[in-house]
DNA sequence: GCACCCGCATGACATCTGTCATACGGCACT
DNA sequence: AGTGCCGTATGACAGATGTCATGCGGGTGC
């Protein structure tokens, strides 16, 4: 064995940012030289410590592990990424890869899979479960327009239309266009499911 | 040093669990006796293997941790009981202290302190966060009632009214209705407010 | 150039939601 | 026995929400 592999962890629950390096400390081919709890944070980690392999978790402050993975891919073309993440949503899925990402790993997969997943990377290998896989093929792509997702999104909270036309600068009437065809481009019937179904997609 | 503390880890998502058992298998005076992924193993577990500390994760299937803090309390009175969460909510602190919980740790919390809990709880201490108990008595307890709450917790997947009265036998008004108090309850101004804040307070 | 989609807007209409007043039986506490 | 809260219910009303038709300007693709 030449030098150990040098991973970059970031996600942001200290406890369990720890306890994964923990695991992979195990490996004696692998050593995590830095760790980051926030998004926006990774690109510099990343140029700082020459990592060959970076670990995303998704939902982080910041930045989402996603959004960081597609700078890391610009900046550091070679740097291999992991994307990991809670949700075994599709369209993370799909973003993850459009962003560059090389393998994506659930959290409730075993523990073993990700330490195999940090060297099947760095061989050139892409690590996807197939069952993710088939689900995102199967759906298709995102069908709602950037507009809609901006207000599904601004809507998620319970906002009023009156609010959501005053932060968006748009019309009360506009605003209630535009939910109502996210409303049946999901096939729900109101934006209480629809925010529901764009998130479980990845959608939002 | 005697024999080593004996700890039973609950958590749904295998590589997150699997981690922190090799987090605490750093440990020389701590092993990790069994693992489970859903709360209602936890209580079989605990007396399968003359567990001294069980580490719960609240949100699991089957059960909630707390739930599982509760039986396992009854059943194995000297067990002591360690809740782990991702969500730092007031509401949860409380409910898992009336469940007889001895300590009660979040997940973004330094790796760390979850050793360090381990030991603390097996000398009869209790481990609370304590920026998260003055929240927990400066908020009060759920203002909510029984019904309301269930009507609520029904009502957070976008439900109509109609849905709602027909899936717990109850008239449409009167659905409406205890939706109606419970937003004057939570001061919020409508149903997806409420759902959003009851979950934010753990009262959900 | 012409279709087509997107973003934006308005107005009208039907339905859903939230509020309020009011009512009744049951239970708990005083 | 009286007071008060909870669960349940109804009816009426105002305001929010969802749908539909229609319109306009800008961009993209053929």
């Amino acid at each position: 064995m030449s030098s150990p592999i040098k991973v970059l962890l970031a996600e942001d629950q200290s406890m369990v940012r720890e306890a994964l390096a923990a695991l992979l400390g195990l490996e004696d081919d692998i050593e995590v030289v830095a760790q980051v709890a926030r998004g926006d944070e990774v690109q510099a980690a990343v140029g700082a410590h020459g990592v060959d392999v970076a670990l995303l978790d998704i939902e982080m402050p910041g930045c989402t592990g996603i959004e960081a993975a597609a700078r890391v891919r610009r900046e550091f073309p070679q740097v291999k990424l992991v994307v990991l993440t809670t949700f075994g949503r599709p369209g993370y899925l799909r973003s993850a890869m459009e962003a560059g990402a090389d393998a994506f790993l659930v959290k409730d997969a075993p523990a073993a899979q990700l330490a195999a997943a940090v060297r099947k990377v760095l061989a050139g290998e892409r690590v996807i479960d197939p069952t993710l896989a088939a689900a995102a093929l199967a759906e298709g792509a995102n069908p709602l327009t950037d507009r809609e997702r901006e207000i599904l999104r601004a809507a998620a909270d319970g906002s009023t239309n009156a609010e959501l036309a005053a932060a968006l600068h748009l019309s009360q009437g506009t605003v209630r266009n535009y939910l109502s065809t996210a409303i049946q481009k999901l096939a729900v019937r109101n934006r209480t499911e629809a925010v529901r179904m764009a998130r479980e997609k990845g959608w939002l």
